[in-house]
DNA sequence: TATTGTTATACTCTATAACTATA
DNA sequence: TATAGTTATAGAGTATAACAATA
């Protein structure tokens, strides 16, 4: 077989973690508690910087053309997103310093303190996982710790 | 600490690992191969039996009154996502044996083997676990085997 | 009268296209 | 002329409310 298959039963069973109801509904409620929609609460995980608590792709202030790129959507997508982060005073635009066309999107204090709330909601995990012994706790964190850090950086 | 920090830290990681554009294009693109919306895609999975190859979460034929509570959505929903099973011959509508009004859906042969394809595609793992050593890919997998066999039943 | 599934309707999210301003 | 961001518009997906059939 070309793709190990532990790799793929282990991806299989995240799928099957993720996809159970009371995840999906932990992250539109996250967002909700934060005021957000939850294209944009992914967009302001993914503007903080990465932590040992986890997301966050890129800490530097990036122009809205390659948030887009990032994100794989439209450039209008991100104008939405920022405007809502903007309202809620989660994020603001700043001129670029030589380039008068570009805008670039910079997190505020507040935006990285609803961050870490909405975060403390995501990371609830579900029963199966709390339902191991700590040691394997422990084996799992560390597994998916040195998974995370193999990502591709972003594009 | 009420909640084990590990257990946090894991599923952070998952989180994260299931974030990555990669795995949400992957969805929708398995969808799309079967011919299903995303939402669709998720009844196809859920209605097949459970197998060492992971999703299902229940083999009986069920009322879709049922369904809609499984998948915390509203029967209108239910109706929609079975007429696209049905159009493409995923599933059927069979009528209930004693109440007339209530209609079970199942999976047609061909659901089935739908579902292992689209299974297929959503079982290519991201990088971060491919690029795991292959002891570590198998400890990875009996601990999130473990862990799916610990979430509770669908009520 | 209450319940199952369906249909009709409105609302949200996202994408496509046209527009303004800078380069 | 080309590019960055925005605005206007339309399409897909989902939820809410009214409906017909059966209990």
């Amino acid at each position: 077989m070309s793709q190990p298959a532990a790799a793929r039963e282990a991806w299989l069973h995240i799928v099957q973690l993720f996809t159970s109801d009371e995840t999906s509904r932990n992250f539109v409620a996250a967002a909700g508690d934060v005021g957000l929609t939850a294209a944009a609460l992914r967009a302001l995980l993914a503007l903080g910087p990465g932590v040992r608590g986890v997301p966050g792709r890129h800490s530097e202030a990036k122009p809205m053309r390659a948030l887009a790129q990032d994100w794989h959507c439209d450039p209008s997508m991100v104008t939405g997103i920022v405007d809502q982060l903007e309202q809620q005073g989660y994020a603001e635009r700043r001129p670029h310093a030589t380039d008068r066309r570009v805008k670039t999107v910079s997190l505020t204090p507040a935006g990285s303190a609803a961050r870490a709330r909405a975060m403390t909601v995501l990371s609830v995990p579900p029963p199966g996982i709390t339902s191991l012994p700590a040691t394997e706790q422990r084996e799992l964190r560390d597994l998916l710790r040195k998974a995370t850090a193999a990502l591709p950086p972003l594009r």
